[in-house]
DNA sequence: CAAGTGCCTTTATC
DNA sequence: AGATAAAGGCACT
């Protein structure tokens, strides 16, 4: 007969005036593969089963130690003293406002590297399913409370891996570069995680050269994994914030411009990329953050109302 | 229910 | 430099 290895409750007592919400920093995107359960956020987090939950100023958690939780969703971030310096504006006060808790993770490079080659042009339920498709295929087995949860695969498993195994977790042509990638990192002639120690330019510059990673998946692992709070991804949403709240930090022609292209040409990128950090400073990232949930949000509820787009009529 | 659109983009090519 | 097309396939409407 087997009996249940004996588990420990631990607990988390959070500062009042240093806000936490766990459903919002799980569900905003920048981490993939949470599964809840009744009140419990499961998630296999390097070898370990990982159970947690919230009950306001209360976090409650299963498989890791009190040091590694801290560390994960960064609570030793000074939430006031970061809101103080990137609220500049009633946009991003009203996203601060609304999703008031919600931090940056410090995720494990590797993984948040892959993920983040498979997350180009695909929105998330379907990055969701790559993701668990890729664990379940080639991650380890692990178990809690009769659930079975993978780990995410090793560098070594997925440069094995054959192309058209990792196409058929859905894929597509990223296969390719998650293959690459991976042989890079097994050979050691790329170490995702020494790149925590590298300033956030030169990080980046050494991400660009992988395949499958330009500007905007180098920018989200910075962000998510490599602790540089002053990266400022730009995609679709954060182009849709800046056209819908921020016109009169750029040029009307620029504004047009960029209203009418469909992808985000490189210099473009730059533009964006280049006021956020300076617009916003040293914890830009938060804030891109912050707007990417709420134009988001925002984008829905305009959707349920008008039933059109809001940038469609600002320049025509 | 079918068909069209959109998706946290990158790369190759001109 | 800057523009353009292609790349799979799922989710949403």
């Amino acid at each position: 007969m087997k009996l249940e290895p004996q588990r420990k409750t631990m607990i988390i007592r959070l500062d009042r005036t240093n806000p936490f919400n766990l459903d919002f920093t799980i569900c905003c995107g920048q981490t993939f593969r949470w599964k809840k359960d009744q009140q419990w956020w499961y998630r296999t987090l390097g070898e370990n089963v990982v159970k947690i939950r919230q009950d306001r100023s209360v976090l409650e958690f299963e498989g890791a130690k009190t040091s590694f939780i801290e560390n994960y969703f960064r609570l030793d971030d000074n939430l006031p003293d970061i809101f103080s310096l990137i609220n500049k504006d009633s946009t991003i006060q009203a996203a601060i406002k609304e999703f008031n808790g919600l931090r940056i993770l410090r995720q494990e490079p590797w993984e948040c590297l892959i993920s983040f080659i498979c997350a180009t042009y695909k929105n998330i339920p379907a990055i969701e399913q790559m993701l668990n498709n890729l664990t379940e295929r080639f991650g380890e087995k692990t178990c809690m409370d009769n659930k079975v949860l993978h780990t995410f695969p090793k560098p070594a498993k997925l440069a094995k891996a054959d192309v058209n195994d990792l196409k058929s977790c859905g894929l597509g042509y990223r296969a390719k570069y998650v293959s690459e990638t991976a042989k890079l990192v097994c050979k050691k002639v790329f170490n995702p995680n020494a790149l925590i120690q590298q300033p956030s330019e030169k990080a980046k510059k050494l991400l660009m050269n992988l395949p499958g990673v330009g500007p905007k998946v180098a920018d989200c692992i910075l962000l998510f994994s490599l602790q540089k709070l002053e990266a400022f991804p730009i995609d679709l949403w954060i182009k849709r914030a800046i056209l819908n709240h921020y016109q009169n930090h750029f040029s009307n022609e620029f504004l047009r411009r960029i209203s009418t292209e469909q992808s985000l040409s490189n210099s473009t990128y730059k533009k964006l990329n280049s006021f956020g950090r300076q617009y916003f400073g040293k914890y830009a990232g938060y804030a891109q953050q912050y707007l990417y949930h709420y134009e988001r949000t925002q984008e829905q509820v305009n959707h349920a109302h008008t039933g059109t787009k809001t940038t469609a009529h600002l320049f025509e």
